[in-house]
DNA sequence: CCGAATCCATTTTGATACTG
DNA sequence: CAGTATCAAAATGGATTCGG
């Protein structure tokens, strides 16, 4: 055991740094919002608590199944709240909870960050692929 | 053409959805942030320009495929430059732009929310799963 | 040293049909 | 209305091999 190749020792550090990057909270909250639906779900929330439907209608390309997942996994994070009123048929309300609504700004500084420099992210590109012809 | 049924008018709603969240532009930087190892690579030249090797040193996680992408991809967007010393072998070295360095302040903020709500956050996941036994 | 190219596994996302 | 179930497709990630 004490006799190790450097194949074997680079093999322990991946296991390790893998371990860690799970647990980093960073990571694990830049692989919630970077879903695909996340953003789209907690503007619609933003703007006040919505019902199923609502958002399956103001977010047209989402199908059932990703709207639920998307929900869902918001809901275990703690993000949303779910409210289901038993009348028939059922209503199921989502609304923000605090900690979804602490992660808001954050948003809004993704959103400005977007919007102030996506052009010249774009000109970056076109440069680039202009240059690799 | 005047008549269409309501399924054509959602499929018609949809991709014109999907067009917008193509070109919106907090989705795409959401998209680009969101990339397992993006933040990573990006952290480790907030602490000054960064080798090839030394990135893989430092991240033993990443394949040299991935590796290799997300830089590309880092400096495709015109977040890093790639310098290249024609040397014997080659040194290739990576430095944040200017626009990469602007977005560090915004990682900044995802990391201290991250830190100072991930407790929260887990909590919030135990007791979900703890709920649905 | 710094990759490119290929092939394969895993994850994510979506279309469709069905249910209380 | 608010989902679930199943299947298929697409995107992503990775191991391996090879080259300048």
């Amino acid at each position: 055991m004490t006799t190790q190749t450097a194949a074997e020792r680079r093999q322990e550090d991946k296991v390790a740094f893998d371990a860690y990057m799970e647990q980093c909270p960073t990571h694990d909250l830049l692989g919630v919002i970077g879903n695909k639906w996340t953003s789209m779900v907690l503007y619609q929330l933003t703007r006040g608590p919505r019902r199923y439907a609502e958002l399956a209608r103001a977010l047209p390309g989402v199908s059932a199944k990703m709207l639920t997942q998307t929900l869902r996994s918001l809901e275990r994070d703690g993000f949303l709240a779910r409210a289901v009123t038993p009348s028939v048929p059922v209503q199921v309300e989502y609304t923000l909870t605090l900690l979804g609504e602490r992660l808001v700004p954050l948003l809004d500084a993704v959103q400005h960050f977007a919007e102030h420099n996506i052009d010249e992210i774009r000109a970056s590109r076109d440069h680039y692929d202009a240059a690799s012809l």
